[in-house]
DNA sequence: CGCAAGGTAGACAAGTTGGTCTACTTTTTG
DNA sequence: CAAAAAGTAGACCAACTTGTCTACCTTGCG
């Protein structure tokens, strides 16, 4: 996971897993039938991981502007590594992956996606599904703010979005 | 320039670059001294292209509200393929691109948080450098449709936005 | 025209890729 | 304990990677 998250995927060779993970090769191909299978599980861990962190952080919010402050601080924290299960921040895993692997017809590509909308989903839910366009707005501003933190270096993004 | 930015830099070798472009391999490698090199030249060319779209898309905005009206309007004409210079829409090259190459030495990752700056720039000067906050929201909100309409295939984002 | 510059096609090198397979060892379990 | 299951190390394969080089051909220009 670690692997593929720091250095995207075509960049890191099954040998490498091997080599930093102490297994050898029929061993994996034993557990997963395809680097592909590999990574589709990565993803899946990745995502369960982020949704289930990203829930706690926004529990009990109340108000709109609750919500906000809660979901920037999270980010803050994310992106400056200070949460452990998402280890050194490198954007979004699944955006990042999505860039590697654009045909819709990928599965890969299809994980991306129903993770994102998952992350909207629980956007709304913690909204109680009040406020579609309020819930549309917080999801673009995260995904700006996510973005914006990996492609230019900007570690205090989160924390300038909370104050405005 | 096409085949890097609809399949991402490891998926295209050299070899497919010649058989597109039917150029010989030493003519390649005449002009550019590596697949970094050519890569490089990529950038810099998106860069001034969308550059200069972009500039041209935001002129005479005089609040902030037409600014954002604008934008976003672009936006949905580039995520629905109506702007030919731009190719079709596969997200942004530049965020596509550091996803692919992280490291904060590399030249590529230099060049792609560059345009970053240079777009967040272009929205401060159409504003007259009036409103920091806000620049900083509408830039945040562009990264975010982009980046949605790309992931999630949502290609009615940026329309969305425009109601909102 | 004649020649230099720069093009073409593609063989080739050295290394890497994902994936299979053999031969052997360790662990689990009835 | 014995047998089966699952691990290990790594050779090997075919295909592909970037990049160099040779040999030939086409241009543009004095």
């Amino acid at each position: 996971m670690d692997l593929f998250y720091q250095h995207g995927i075509h960049a890191i060779g099954i040998n490498e897993v091997l080599k930093s993970s102490g297994i050898a090769k029929k061993t994996l191909y034993n557990h997963f039938e395809s680097k592909e299978a590999l990574v589709l599980a990565t993803l899946e861990q990745r995502h369960h991981l982020f949704i289930s962190w990203l829930s706690h952080c926004l529990e009990n919010a109340q108000t709109n502007e609750q919500l906000a402050e809660q979901l920037f601080s999270a980010l803050d924290q994310w992106i400056n590594n200070k949460v452990a299960v998402l280890g050194d921040f490198r954007g979004c895993y699944f955006i990042n992956t999505a860039a590697e692997f654009g045909e819709l017809t990928n599965p890969i590509n299809q994980l991306c996606q129903r993770h994102k909308l998952a992350v909207k989903a629980i956007l709304k839910q913690a909204l109680n599904d009040a406020d579609d366009a309020a819930v549309e707005r917080l999801f673009l501003l995260s995904e700006g703010i996510i973005s914006t933190a990996y492609t230019c270096h900007d570690t205090d993004v989160a924390k300038r979005a909370l104050k405005n």
